[in-house]
DNA sequence: GACAAATATATCAGCTTGATATATAATCAA
DNA sequence: TTGATTATATATCAAGCTGATATATTTGTC
């Protein structure tokens, strides 16, 4: 995924709702773009720095209870800069599953030994399943506001593939067994 | 995606199934894994140098018409190396999804503008569908094989996946209607 | 009072991407 | 047949991201 540093844009978008820490915005990225997105440390507090040297957001430092954290707000040039990105088209929609990767190859270990992978994979997809459907049903209860809209539909979508990739789950497990029988 | 090496077992498991170049294991890539992986050049030959310094391919210069090139095969230890991963529980399955991280910000520009984002991804889905629909017709007629038995297995995931997201495009899209609406 | 977990920021090696460079062979049109 | 374009083939690199690691404070809990 380099040279396009969608980063920037992840970030300008949490600011765009509303002020908070680096921190919080990982916490932000794990529970509400987890279905989608991913981001890490290491690549939120570099471009947290570049984006204020670049005057798309400020730096407050506050203090609760003692302790030190910094607050970042977006400017608006920041906005800016993130409307015009949403007016972009969609460069690249990937996906990378080592699950998948491991049936394609698996003749070398035996279609019976792919089981265990699906097994897992199938529980993943239950439990990930039952969070969006709690987070449906919460937002379903909030939608005059805009924002909580535009995270609805996310969550539709992962509920939508999710769904899928059970029924595919429980397909493939009883081809797999009938391919055995012969 | 740090850290995981992930290439190498990518380029074990198509060497499993035959010798190749590294152009070819490129375009095998874009293939026969590109609904749920992806792979560069940039990775691909670094990578199959490292492998042969580890002993688990071996070169073989070869010229046809003229034409130079090197051929990559598996040995016994690469097939162990593989087999070991196989048996391995999966990692991390990520997906990144640019047209859904545009929809979770949009209210910066508003709804509506989202109509045309999902519009090229459900004409990026339904290509894609054509596609994977022609694979399977052709797949189902040489299941006989091993090899095209995993190779089928993936590919149903990709149309259930798919035909998810067509449908997850068309709630949106009269979701986003309705709401317009009032 | 001790211990674990959460908050908070920062850095870095290792890996991947997308671009770029280079060169030859095949295909197709003018 | 010559010229242009596309496919084959290998290689390198800056920029970007991940997962790990380091450090330090605060909050919760047993």
């Amino acid at each position: 995924m380099a040279h396009a540093k969608k980063m920037d844009y992840v970030i300008l978008g949490l600011l765009s709702h509303e002020p908070m820490t680096g921190y919080e915005i990982k916490k932000r990225i794990d529970s509400n773009l987890r279905f989608f997105w991913s981001g890490s440390f290491g690549s939120i507090y570099p471009t947290l720095n570049l984006l204020e040297k670049e005057g798309k957001v400020t730096k407050q430092n506050i203090s609760t209870n003692g302790r030190e954290k910094i607050s970042y707000s977006i400017t608006e040039l920041g906005r800016a800069s993130l409307r015009e990105w949403l007016k972009k088209p969609s460069e690249k929609d990937e996906l990378r599953y080592e699950t998948l990767l491991k049936l394609f190859f698996g003749n070398e270990t035996g279609l019976e030994s792919m089981a265990e992978h699906i097994n897992s994979f199938e529980e993943k997809c239950n439990s990930e399943l039952l969070v969006l459907n709690m987070f449906a049903k919460n937002l379903e209860q909030a939608l005059d506001n805009d924002t909580h809209k535009h995270y609805y539909l996310t969550v539709k979508f992962g509920i939508k593939t999710y769904e899928a990739y059970l029924s595919w789950c429980s397909d493939t497990k009883k081809q797999i067994e009938e391919w055995a029988k012969k």
